[in-house]
DNA sequence: ACTGTAGTTAAAATCGATATTTTGGAAAAA
DNA sequence: TTTTTCCAAAATATCGATTTTAACTACAGT
């Protein structure tokens, strides 16, 4: 008996628990509920095509990761948005992300050389295709990934990651900047430089002037509309 | 119609999922499953007394949280121990924590080296009672907790405490070793003292000493036995 | 009018049963 | 003997229904 399941559902070894997972965190992500909104699970369960025990269980792994606020007998929130939080996201990132350049630059090879470069790559390009917004984002989650992905501290990577999301969640309900977004892209290229050469003391500078400036934009989401 | 639920379940505003996840979460912690094992999950159904969908959600919590391996179709498995991961909790331990306490230290007021005090003394008495190894571990996460309460970062603090956990499932498998177990208890109290002068050069390097010796400790979890 | 209380409704949490997938092993083919 | 295929058993994942809890409303008492 073959299964006929949609192409969409392509990916084998994917529960349906897994592919909410991954929507609904997407979703988050991307600012599709309102800042401290009560989710209705029935609404969701429409909404994803899927029953109780997958999505309940994807919105367990989600509040355990952070991105949502479990409250016992009375269900999950999405986490409201403050200056403050923002500000301990932002300052922390530029901590660890500088700690794991520095080893990155350390243990990064031949073959991390390419990746990166390939990665600036496709986030340029990527650029150029206004249209596609999440091609963007998806490019620029990469680029960053790869910068920072040989410094052979996996903890360090799930934190940043981690915090990586929650930045996100404000830095893409916040209004655009072009004159910031524009120079965020340049340094984007930058960095590439100072990483091929292994200039760890002006990358790691770069780098938290990056996140400052990204932090600047990021703050526009805080503001009540 | 009156609730005549067991006395054991007083919490009010537990759900099932909660209490399992607490339950599992400490007998992970402390060793009580094999790493590297499949657990069963009819067999934690009847272990912890609960349903399939509470116990589920609470897998689904921990593997998120990093406490389990969750892979489709295939269940959870118990993350195997290693000394290369060992070495990656530890180092970040010792950064993170570093970090924390310089910020503790300036934030610090005199409610918190009250409170600093209070759980010191309550981990030197807990040395004592011998026979109570869990009042003890808890008051033990509960000094370093405090240590570095006030330190203002909530996403440092997760994190810290996140590693703690992934920490202790080493050292609580690992036999004891008396002498360095006198040296750390000793530097607990030492910590204090250079808190509440803030000494911050001093008491940096001591947290550090203090994770490095612990980190010896727990090694033994990893030779094979 | 205000406060507290019982009753009603809606939602969350849990249970029991079903469907789907993996796993282990025996039989068949090379 | 080794490899492959197929089938049965076990386990995971999911669904539908029930139970429990919280939120809300109307009402009685002061």
């Amino acid at each position: 008996m073959i299964n006929s399941q949609p192409a969409e559902v392509a990916a084998s070894g994917e529960t349906a628990a897994s592919q909410v997972f991954s929507a609904l965190k997407q979703d988050l992500i991307r600012g599709r509920f309102a800042a401290g909104e009560k989710l209705a699970i029935s609404a969701l369960k429409e909404r994803y095509e899927v029953g109780l025990s997958p999505l309940r269980e994807a919105l367990n792994r989600l509040a355990a990761y952070g991105l949502l606020e479990q409250h016992n007998q009375r269900g999950f929130r999405v986490p409201p948005l403050s200056a403050e939080e923002l500000e301990d996201i932002s300052r922390l990132r530029m901590q660890l992300e500088c700690m794991a350049l520095t080893q990155a630059f350390q243990e990064g090879d031949a073959e991390w050389e390419s990746q990166l470069l390939a990665a600036s790559h496709r986030l340029s390009r990527a650029n150029k295709a206004q249209g596609e917004i999440e091609q963007w984002e998806q490019a620029h989650q990469r680029f960053h990934r790869t910068l920072l992905a040989p410094c052979g501290s996996h903890w360090l990577l799930r934190f940043i990651e981690q915090l990586h999301d929650q930045f996100d969640r404000y830095r893409r309900l916040a209004p655009g900047n072009p004159e910031i977004r524009e120079r965020l892209d340049a340094q984007h290229g930058e960095l590439v430089e100072l990483a091929l050469d292994r200039r760890i003391h002006d990358a790691r500078y770069l780098l938290e002037d990056h996140i400052r400036q990204s932090w600047e934009v990021a703050k526009g989401a805080c503001e009540q509309g």
